[in-house]
DNA sequence: GCGTACAATGCAATCGATTACACCACGACG
DNA sequence: CGTCGTGGTGTAATCGATTGCATTGTACGC
């Protein structure tokens, strides 16, 4: 009907109302008090026109998006999407809207994305990536608008930082294995240099160490953080017969190849070694059997880093100085993880 | 340094390097020939304030945002993450970037998001989700901005659609379990009512009935999509008594559902049954046993809408007429599948 | 009955870019 | 030597909204 091409504009809606484009406005933001008669003329345009008012002038004219920028690592990693969500959830509550960019491990696409942020003017960023050079990590917080760094520390940059307790979440993992009374175990690290990594593993050697354990009862193993780092870690470790009754690994996907290559190797989990994984993906409950983890609260920390950018924004610049928040990890126990056998994997 | 607050304008790098807005704007988009030392001086403005164009002011002059709307039933069901990753890859390569919103299975968000980019002035919209309304559909296909419907099949309304071939998939998975002997089967539906669950079971049926196997030798259970459904279906179907030697899921989570179920239960997959999926997830390759499945190409896909919404666009209004496009789907074997056994589930 | 206060609305500038058109200067050509 | 063409820039309108200020109309008080 009305779709010949172009959308309406105000002017359409003043002029079909018989008022300016002043009071049109006036009326649709409820400012002001207009007569009865006036405010009836322009809903009637309104809904006659199928009016909508664009989102891109407004913009231009208020010096505000409604929009913040979210850079994850890999929207494919399924960590992220539930971080999404509730950031999206959260700002779409408070009339605003998520621009994503998945920069997909290459530090070049979000570099790409942040300029793109940039260039779209959004009123906040939130990034969580990891892959990010210290000069864009310089550059962001320098920025005038608001950034919130998620699961990524960036050294000696002044920058607001909402992250998982690594260290304390792994520490839970060391516990709950030496609680079931593993005392030789193995770390299946994810990548060197990742910004998880080193927290993850130290958490778990200061757990054992506070335990009474030997550091060199730990053994460490390289992963990549994906599935086939964790599968031929594992399978390396059982074929050269090290005899450990428990192995904690960096992340989730990395502890389902570990179950994959124990269960190849002929290895029953949980009655002769025990896995544990982290982050708690919903692949975690899927695997037999379902997989014991510390469960990042990826949800709450999607929600914070909204809330956060809305107080910066409302405090002004500088109003709100940089601050590092941990968010507590929660040990989510299910089938992987039993009590240690008495004797070891090879009897 | 220069991070006074507001970013520079087009008007403060006019007045730095000494020349017009216009040039500026020429230079920039190296329109007409300047004079070097103008291109030089206007250059080195454009650093020396660090510059970047408002993309908002220049989707307003120009009427086109460069934006795609994007929404998808959920981003946390794991087919959805490689979609939106291979249509942003095709966007960003062409300039334009991808507005996501996922309707978290709520036609409600659904709607929200259509008024959202509608309101953006996104210049074409990707809807991949089922949850919309009939109404909205047809405010779609009347809709002045392009749309690509992907995955989902709505009745009676001229719009251009981009869908696997449900049919042919199932078919295919039939073809291959008849191909290792089975004749006795059951088949886990998805939620009735979703697009893709009517074309699966046909297409299963029909290959069976090909191979001249009796409709009633194909027991159909009811799912719900996700994993507890694929459990408790087939938890209760080996309960039952019921002897089947293979079991097609209306997808992956479904499958991997009941492979969790057949496993409490005692049974070996593929030993004793089975098991076959649909989407292709990443997980289907990390449960034991590995999930056959048959794949959508969802990278295919999202390249597919992009291309198509471009093409639509440089083809202007009514230049493209409505088609739907079957994506093939390919089989992926992998453990969980095998030959018949010769007795029954119970021997 | 007239000045004043206030309520309702219109006028026009503004946000930051693009671009049609006007303009100037200079070289070539008749 | 005058005119025309053209290369290089500037001027100003435009995109569609918001909002400070001016203007109009109405009611009220004295």
């Amino acid at each position: 009907m009305s779709d010949r091409g172009a959308p309406a504009t105000i002017r359409d809606v003043a002029r079909r109302a018989g008022v300016s484009t002043a009071t049109v406005s006036r009326v649709l933001a409820g400012i002001g008090n207009p007569r009865t008669e006036t405010a009836d003329a322009v809903m009637a345009a309104v809904v006659a026109l199928d009016y909508r008012p664009s989102a891109v002038a407004r913009s231009l004219r208020m010096r505000r998006t409604n929009t913040f920028g979210l850079i994850v690592t890999d929207i494919q990693n399924p960590f992220f999407p539930e971080l999404v969500q509730a950031a999206d959830d959260a700002a779409r509550g408070v009339g605003y809207s998520i621009l994503l960019g998945s920069a997909a491990y290459d530090e070049h696409r979000a570099v790409h994305y942040l300029d793109l942020m940039a260039d779209r003017r959004v009123d906040g960023m939130i990034v969580a990536s990891s892959r990010v050079s210290d000069e864009s990590w310089r550059w962001l917080a320098a920025s005038p608008v608001p950034v919130v760094v998620v699961n990524a520390e960036p050294a000696n940059v002044p920058i607001t930082v909402i992250t998982s307790d690594n260290r304390g979440g792994m520490q839970l993992a060391a516990e709950h294995l030496v609680g079931l009374g593993h005392r030789r175990m193995a770390y299946v690290r994810g990548e060197e240099g990742i910004t998880a990594d080193q927290p993850r593993v130290e958490g778990f050697r200061a757990a054992c160490r506070a335990a009474g354990i030997p550091a060199s009862d730990i053994v460490e193993l390289h992963g990549n953080a994906q599935f086939e780092g964790g599968e031929r870690a594992v399978a390396e470790l059982v074929r050269s017969g090290l005899d450990v009754t428990a192995i904690a690994c960096h992340n989730d996907i990395t502890a389902i190849g570990a179950l994959r290559a124990l269960r190849a190797e002929g290895v029953r989990v949980p009655h002769d070694v025990s896995v544990i994984g982290c982050d708690d993906i919903a692949a975690a409950s899927w695997v037999v059997p379902s997989l014991t983890t510390v469960a990042q609260q990826k949800a709450e920390m999607g929600r914070m880093a909204v809330e956060r950018l809305l107080a910066m924004l409302d405090a002004g610049v500088g109003g709100i100085a940089p601050a590092t928040i941990r968010v507590p990890m929660v040990l989510q126990v299910r089938e992987s993880t039993g009590p240690a056998p008495t004797g070891g994997v090879r009897p």
